[in-house]
RNA sequence: GGCGUGGUGGCCGAGUGGUUUAAGGCAGCGGUCUUGAAAACCGCCAAGGGGGAAACCCCUUCGUGAGUUCGAAUCUCACCCACGCCGCCA
C-alpha cells in the first residue's frame, strides 16, 4: 500500500510516479482517494471534538455518583449527544473502508531509476556464460523429455488438464535433486533459514502480498474454507512476521523455501504454453528478506546475485532484464528478470524474479521493526527472487545439454544431487 | 463435527459497570553507585490516528463485529482463533 501521507504532502509526485506504469485508471483513483481522505478527516476532527466533550461529562457524571450529587439533567443532555456520537462514528468507518478499498488497489511507486514505459523498454543489465552451439538441430525439451520417458504431459493433462506436468523417473529425481540442490546453496552458502510453510492460505495473507484484492482471478481458490493455494512461496513467507514488531538487530531475516506454485494463467492458452514453457503447477525455490529500509537497494543487489549463483552452477546462459515500469508487478518497486536462454525452443526463458517491494508488502500486512531499542516501529522493507523457479530451468536444462542421441548432460554441480551426469533414452 | 476452557501492551499477568488516564512483573532505555561490569536503588517505557509552527492537546484500541447503558476490558448475542477431551483420520 502506498503511504497516504505522501499522497497528501505530494499529490502530483505520487500521480507521475504512477502514471510510468502505463496504467491510466490509476489518477482518476487518485482524485477519489485525496477526496475521500479528505471527508474522512473532516469528519474525524469534527467527532473527536465531540467525543472529548462527551468523555468530560461522563467523568463529570462519576464525580457526581460519588458525591451523592444529583445528575439526572446531566444524563438527559449526555444521551443525545451519545447517539450523536454514534451516527457519526458509523459514517467514519464508511468512509474509512471505502478509502482503504481504493488504496488497496493502487500499485506500488516505481524506483526512480528504473526505465518508462512498457516491456519493450526493459534493459538488459548483463549476460553471463555462452550459448550452446551445435551441429544438428536442437529439440524441445518436451520432444526430449517424452523420448527421455521423464515428462508425461498427457497423463498430467488426464489428471487436472494441460499445465500439470508429470515428472517419472529419472525426471523426479531430477526435480528431487534441483530441490536438493538449491536448498543447499541458499542455506549453506548464503545463509538463508529454510521454512516449509502451507501450501493453502488466507485472503490476510494474500492482501498482505499485494495479490488481493485486484488478483483473485489468478488465484485457485477453496470455497469451502474461504482459501487459497499459494501463487509462491513469497506468499506465505513475507507473512510470517505479519503483525509483528522485529527488533532492529534481527533485520535482515532471510528465508528460502521450497514449495510448489499453482498459477490459473487464466487467459494466456495459445502461445508461448508448449511444454514446460507455461504451467499452472511448477516448484520453485523461493527466496525473501526482511531488511531495514537503508540497506534494501544494497539487498536487491545481493538477492539477485544469489538467484544468479544457481544459474551458473547449472552452467545455464542467462541474461539479467531491469524491467520498465510498465512491465513491472502491482507490488514491486524495481525487478530484475532472470531469463536463461534454451536452446531448443530459441529463447530467453524467466525463470527469476527478483523485485524490492519497499515499503509497501509491509504496510499492507504491517511488519515493522524497532530501529533501536525504546526507538518507534517503523515499516521493514521487504525483498523475494525466485531461486529459481524449476520448469523453465528444467526445460532449458534438457535443451542446452542435449546430443544428437538424444541423452543429456547433467551439469557437474547437479550430477551427485540426481545420481548420474548423464539422462539417456532407453 | 461434539463438549469444555480461554483470548488484556514487546512478553507474562491482575482486573465482574464509573479514582483503569489498564495493577504488578519481565525485557528495554536513562541515571546513581563502581576502575569496569554485575547487583541494588531511582526514573522513563504500548500502538495507531486527528489537530498544531511548536510546546502540547485530543481521539481510538483489552480477539472481531453488533447490542444494553449517560458510561463497557468488565454485561448480552454472533463470529474468529488457540488449547484440552471425545469422534474421524495420514
Amino acid at each position: 500500500m502506498i503511504d497516504v501521507k505522501l499522497l497528501r504532502q505530494d499529490p502530483a509526485g505520487v500521480r507521475a510516479a504512477l502514471l510510468r506504469r502505463e496504467d491510466d485508471t490509476v489518477a482518476a483513483a487518485l482524485d477519489e482517494i485525496l477526496a475521500l481522505d479528505r471527508r474522512w478527516r473532516d469528519r474525524v476532527t469534527e467527532t473527536e471534538q465531540l467525543k472529548a466533550q462527551r468523555n468530560a461529562a461522563t467523568e463529570e457524571v462519576a464525580r457526581r455518583k460519588r458525591a451523592r450529587e444529583p445528575t439526572d439533567e446531566l444524563l438527559a443532555s449526555l444521551k443525545a449527544s451519545s447517539d450523536r456520537v454514534k451516527a457519526l462514528d458509523a459514517h467514519i468507518r464508511e468512509l474509512d473502508e471505502q478509502l482503504q478499498r481504493q488504496l488497496l488497489r493502487i500499485p506500488n511507486l516505481p524506483h526512480a531509476s528504473i526505465p518508462d514505459g512498457p516491456a519493450e523498454n526493459n534493459r538488459t543489465v548483463r549476460t553471463w556464460g555462452s550459448l550452446p552451439g551445435f551441429d544438428f538441430a536442437p529439440k524441445p525439451h518436451w520432444e526430449l523429455g517424452e523420448r527421455l520417458g521423464i515428462l508425461d504431459l498427457v497423463r498430467g493433462a488426464k489428471l487436472s488438464g494441460s499445465g500439470f506436468p508429470v515428472f517419472v523417473g529419472a525426471g523426479a529425481r531430477l526435480v528431487r535433486g534441483l530441490a536438493n540442490f538449491m536448498l543447499d546453496l541458499h542455506t549453506r552458502e548464503h545463509g538463508y533459514l529454510e521454512v516449509a510453510p502451507p501450501l493453502v492460505v488466507n485472503r490476510t495473507s494474500l492482501t498482505g502480498t499485494g495479490n488481493l484484492p485486484k488478483f483473485e482471478d489468478d488465484l485457485y481458490a477453496v470455497p469451502r474454507e474461504d482459501l487459497f493455494l499459494i501463487p509462491t512461496a513469497e506468499v506465505p513467507v513475507t507473512n510470517l512476521h505479519r503483525d509483528e514488531i522485529l527488533e532492529g538487530a534481527d533485520l535482515p531475516r532471510a528465508f528460502v523455501a521450497f514449495t510448489p506454485c499453482f498459477r490459473r494463467e487464466a487467459g494466456a492458452a495459445g502461445k508461448d504454453t508448449r511444454g514446460l514453457l507455461r504451467v499452472h503447477q511448477f516448484d520453485k525455490v523461493e527466496l525473501v528478506r526482511l531488511t531495514r529500509p537503508d540497506d534494501s537497494e544494497a539487498e536487491h543487489q545481493l538477492l539477485t546475485g544469489h538467484a544468479e549463483a544457481v544459474l551458473q552452477r547449472l552452467e545455464l546462459p542467462y541474461r539479467v532484464m531491469e524491467l520498465a515500469a510498465g512491465d513491472t508487478g502491482f507490488s514491486a518497486s524495481r525487478t530484475y528478470d532472470l531469463e536463461v536462454w534454451a536452446a531448443g525452443v530459441g529463447a530467453w526463458l524467466e525463470c527469476s524474479s527478483a523485485s524490492t517491494f519497499t515499503d509497501f508488502q509491509a504496510r499492507r500486512a504491517n511488519i515493522r521493526f524497532r530501529p533501536a531499542p525504546g526507538a518507534r516501529p517503523e515499516f521493514v522493507h521487504t525483498l523475494n527472487a525466485s531461486g529459481v523457479a524449476f520448469a523453465r530451468t528444467i526445460a532449458a536444462l534438457l535443451e542446452n545439454n542435449q546430443a544428437a542421441d538424444g541423452s543429456v548432460r547433467i551439469p557437474a554441480a547437479l550430477a551427485s544431487y540426481v545420481g548420474t551426469d548423464r539422462l539417456a533414452p532407453d
